[in-house]
DNA sequence: TCATGCTCACCTATTACTTCA
DNA sequence: GCTGAAGTAATAGGTGAGCAT
């Protein structure tokens, strides 16, 4: 018997969301999403620097780079290789619109619906949660010439060793600080995410279980979210399928033991009736060559003894019975 | 070429919070 | 309204890999 056992099961996948997410919302509205891939040139000189240190490693699923470009200022970039994921009206295709920003309100990311749930939806988690881009990663990309950091930064606010994730932004969809956020905050605040939230991280990882940094920030950015929250939410969400998997294959090995239990049983019986038939009946060893037969289906075992002989009343009903293939084994 | 330190992404365990029956 | 269980966002600590020196 054969024991398959697969733990994980964490195969790369090549990225398809950010393309899907295209196709998938540019037909039905104004907006669509650009996305340029891989090949670019050192775009203000800052990513490049930034991919250069540390960030290029930790490529497991990396087989794309993804720049995201905003207005007319893709000129460094390979037309070619450009597929569109950022926001951006149809009409006006060289301007963008990007729903972080005060002035597009009235545009939907990819990936929210305009249903129930969806433009208000999305709008109530901008005001919930928006606004926020945590030192580290805003850092990474907030140069002044960066065009990736076009939009206004939040940077948190350490009290009391804590960090206050509602730190200031004046962005129009950022969380006012309300009396609210002026209360203690060095109790964590937990946010739970809006169900379009969820679903489209949800798709996302079923196309990719891992992030590289462009695609953290561009989800970050489709959703509202901080970076931290969508890796966080990636980690979380591996952790939950392998929890999962780990269910699965714990009672798939379950159910051999059980089956091999039964197996051994079963084959302890046999040879005790062997030993049986061996012990009562030994003149049968006095006898030429008997033929042992193996069922291969049952594998229970008969004998077939030579004309003369009458086969033992304990093993008729075996391979007699059957229409089987018989493995004969020869025994003296 | 090897050792060391730094940085980053990830994993795992755990905590803290929310939701729901 | 209270409570406990379940779900999950967030945190902390550890590890390994890539890179620079």
């Amino acid at each position: 018997m054969e024991l398959a056992l697969s733990l994980g099961g964490d195969i790369p996948k090549p990225i398809l969301f950010l393309e899907k997410s295209s196709s998938s919302n540019s037909s039905t509205k104004d907006v669509g999403f650009c996305m340029v891939l891989g090949k670019y040139s050192s775009i203000e000189g800052h990513e490049d620097n930034e991919l250069s240190a540390g960030r290029r490693k930790r490529s497991r699923n990396h087989h794309q780079e993804i720049i995201i470009s905003k207005g007319s200022s893709s000129s460094s970039i390979d037309p070619s290789l450009q597929l569109d994921l950022l926001p951006f009206s149809r009409n006006t295709s060289s301007q963008l619109h990007f729903p972080w920003l005060s002035q597009n309100l009235g545009t939907e990311p990819a990936g929210i619906t305009n249903g129930p749930g969806g433009k208000a939806a999305l709008l109530d988690m901008n005001r919930r949660q928006l606004g926020a881009e945590e030192a580290e990663e805003g850092a990474a990309l907030s140069s002044p010439n960066s065009e990736i950091s076009s939009f206004q930064m939040k940077f948190p606010i350490y009290r009391n060793g804590k960090r206050d994730e509602w730190g200031n932004n004046q962005n129009c969809f950022s969380r006012a600080i309300s009396d609210e956020d002026n209360n203690d905050s060095s109790a964590r605040k937990k946010l739970r995410l809006t169900k379009e939230q969820s679903a489209f991280l949800e798709e996302s990882f079923k196309e990719h279980n891992t992030l590289n940094p462009k695609q953290k920030l561009a989800l970050a950015k489709q959703l509202n979210l901080r970076p931290r929250q969508v890796e966080v939410w990636f980690q979380n969400r591996r952790a939950r399928t392998k929890l999962k998997q780990t269910e699965v294959d714990c009672e798939y090995l379950k159910k051999c033991c059980e089956t091999l239990t039964e197996e051994n049983k079963r084959l302890h019986k046999e040879l005790q009736e062997l030993r049986a038939l061996k012990s009562s009946q030994p003149f049968y060893m006095q006898l030429p060559a008997t033929t042992l037969t193996m069922c291969p289906s049952c594998e229970r075992v008969a004998t077939t003894a030579p004309a003369a002989n009458t086969p033992p009343a304990a093993t008729t009903n075996t391979a007699a019975n059957h229409n089987h293939k018989l493995i004969s084994l020869m025994t003296k």
